[in-house]
DNA sequence: CACGATACCTGTAAGC
DNA sequence: TGCTTACAGGTATCGT
């Protein structure tokens, strides 16, 4: 589910639900995601009061005042449901802080993780280290597609999905960004003109502050840090359009499969 | 090194 | 209706 906007969107209704509360109580409901959880998690987060709730690529990060940052990546299917009703079969760690409030990690596919980490060594954390600059940061822009795209053969699509290149860009997003730049997925890197690669550096922050404005966009599966579902209904130019009509042009929007994944993209408007 | 394919795990929806 | 299959927003790892 969660790309950047997602990610960013979850962090943000997390703080005012966490930072300043202590950690009273985390119940672990297994030992591990993708990856085991770290040994005492629950003993290093319990009693710690949580100082920020930030994100990087697509990790949230939550500072606490004991120097720790709790690294939590949603996966494909991870939430993080706020006040649930009731603990869930997919509520894999429960968090209880002093203001009364109740969160669980919630991630059926498993595909998500949690690490625990000196704050101070969290940039040279092996999962964040090899990661590039943030789409929406001042390292971002031109020059820093320009140099990525230069001589590569892997599709446009491919180079804009590695996170070494740039920070927390998924399928959706990679697929409305290159749309909106004119540029084919498949199209080798080193081949995408000049001034395609200038659309693409303004399309890339463009299509990702709209997503972050509109709440997150979501599909199904999705749910506000705060349990709102209201928006479940944003639409994509051409992610997930497969034959509907290309808003600029009418044409049908057609899939193609790139590393196992689709890429939706419109024929006319793309090369 | 660059690139593609595959594995991980479960839920949902489409197809028969 | 029930069973089977395809597919899903990510990342790590293993071939070629």
């Amino acid at each position: 589910m969660p790309e950047l906007p997602e990610v960013e969107t979850v962090m943000r209704g997390l703080a005012p639900v966490w930072v300043g509360q202590r950690f009273d109580r985390v119940t672990l409901h297994r030992a591990d995601l993708r990856r085991p959880f770290p040994d005492g998690l629950g003993q290093r987060l319990t009693g710690a009061t949580v100082i920020a709730c930030r994100r990087r690529a697509k990790y949230g990060l939550v500072d606490t005042d004991r120097g720790d940052t709790m690294v939590l990546h949603l996966g494909m299917s991870g939430r993080m449901r706020v006040d649930p009703d009731a603990i869930g079969k997919h509520d894999h760690v429960v968090f209880e802080t002093g203001n009364g409030r109740v969160v669980a990690f919630n991630d059926a596919r498993r595909f998500g993780s949690l690490d625990l980490v000196e704050t101070a060594a969290a940039d040279a954390h092996p999962l964040l280290s090899g990661i590039g600059p943030e789409p929406l940061g001042p390292d971002f822009g031109l020059a820093l597609l320009a140099g990525a795209f230069a001589d590569r053969l892997a599709p446009a699509k491919a180079l804009l999905l590695d996170q070494r290149i740039i920070a927390g860009l998924g399928n959706i997003y990679v697929c409305e960004a290159l749309f909106r730049a004119g540029i084919h997925p498949a199209r080798a890197g080193g081949t995408v003109t000049k001034a395609r690669l200038k659309a693409l550096a303004a399309a890339v922050p463009q299509v990702l502050e709209e997503a972050i404005a509109a709440g997150g966009s979501s599909l199904r599966d999705h749910a506000a840090p705060d349990g709102t579902l209201g928006y479940f209904q944003k639409t994509f130019s051409v992610y997930g359009q497969e034959g509907n009509a290309c808003p600029a042009c009418a044409t049908p929007v057609e899939r193609i499969v790139q590393s196992g994944r689709s890429s939706f993209f419109c024929p006319r408007c793309q090369h």
